[in-house]
DNA sequence: CTAGTTTTTGACCATTTGGTCAAGGTCACT
DNA sequence: AGTGACCTTGACCAAATGGTCAAAAACTAG
């Protein structure tokens, strides 16, 4: 059989060749989503036959999976990253900037995400409804305790992770919207410095207590 | 020819039909994208074989297109409404609130709109580029006036109306997993209040002027 | 070098799907 | 009721697409 991830160990060939199909296969679905998505369009994206492609992932479903896998390994670290003993507002901040960074520097991952979560993630309901719940249960309560503690002005954390997680990823998700609205002039460095001083003033601001 | 919405007058029949089309294809275009819908599931949807929903819309494009302009009619709305008048902190308060109850109450629209965003906007690129930026630089005027005048913190009120842009709808584009991560317990109506409670302190106290 | 394994692909197939067409049914107006 | 325009659809078509298969090419271990 031609499983490829199998108890057998890999070969170069494989590492290489499936590395290059998830590369293209990021881009196809980031670009195209699911249904828009062709085989034969990863396949010329990672230089190669269709057939084999098909070799190391029995069906287009699974490219999907490891390529959404893949990115959801990533997905999660800045929040797992957000330090209880760390000084509040500091740690805010700072997970806001992994995130933007993140919407910068890897726009198809997120893109990626958007589609699936705007399908109505067929494939990680139950990612959202275990791993992710958790993370996020737990680290709202750290920042409950922070705004016990007058660290923080009152608000819902769970409104704040998703003000963080929209406005961030928005960079990413809706880039020609916001190029579009933006105008030429500014450049993708300067957005993001941009955006930063914002989130600065405005959120940061509006966390900080009086 | 079959073209239904040219010189002559509409039937009733044309109204009727062509309203039950664009219902269904707004269903079918938010959940599965452009590339993931069918004639036949638009059709079926509407009521009707595809031969006659062809008969009203000349192609799958054109639907999509009729669909879509429709939507963007409202979209703009909110923010053109944004009062110079106005008191600078109850203008943007009603700005959010009327974003955010477009996401409750037109959560497919948001997520058709998100889609093509996503997709890249081959449809609606100039009128992101035309009608919308010009609207926002409008606006942001206004905002900056204000900001000027010592009512609002200082701030780049471009990044401010992608905040407002991006919170607000993800509780329509990202449901599922806003769902998944507050869980069963939060009614859809407490999930607005508290989200309505957020942005009125972090954005709305984030843009006080202390 | 050789044998065995892994990799690669042209040709092919079944299904789906956007769109056509001709024929029949329905509606509105006189 | 009659008539012309409008509406509806079953049957059909061509193209696109996910996936198969057998046979050839390339690689690897001994």
């Amino acid at each position: 059989m031609a499983r490829a991830a199998e108890t057998r160990r890999r070969t170069r060939i494989q590492v290489e060749k499936e590395s290059q199909i998830l590369a293209a296969a990021l881009n196809a679905f980031a670009q195209n989503g699911f249904a828009g998505t062709t085989l034969d369009g990863i396949a010329a994206g990672a230089g190669m036959s269709k057939p084999n492609l098909i070799y190391y992932f029995d069906s287009k479903e699974e490219v999907y999976r490891a390529v959404l896998g893949r990115t959801l390994e990533t997905w999660l670290e800045p929040l797992i990253a957000l330090d209880p003993a760390g000084e509040p507002l500091n740690e805010i901040r700072g997970y806001i900037r992994r995130k933007l960074e993140m919407s910068r520097d890897r726009p198809q991952e997120s893109r990626l995400f958007a589609g699936e979560i705007l399908a109505g993630a067929p494939l990680i309901r139950d990612v959202l409804e275990g791993e992710l719940k958790d993370l996020v249960d737990e680290k709202v309560a750290v920042i409950r305790q922070w705004v016990a503690d007058g660290k923080l002005a009152p608000h819902d954390p769970y409104h704040l992770i998703f003000a963080i997680w929209a406005t961030t990823q928005h960079y990413a998700d809706f880039d020609v919207q916001v190029r579009a609205v933006l105008g030429g002039s500014v450049s993708e460095d300067d957005r993001y410095k941009e955006a930063t001083a914002f989130f600065d003033t405005v959120i940061i601001g509006g966390l900080t207590p009086r």
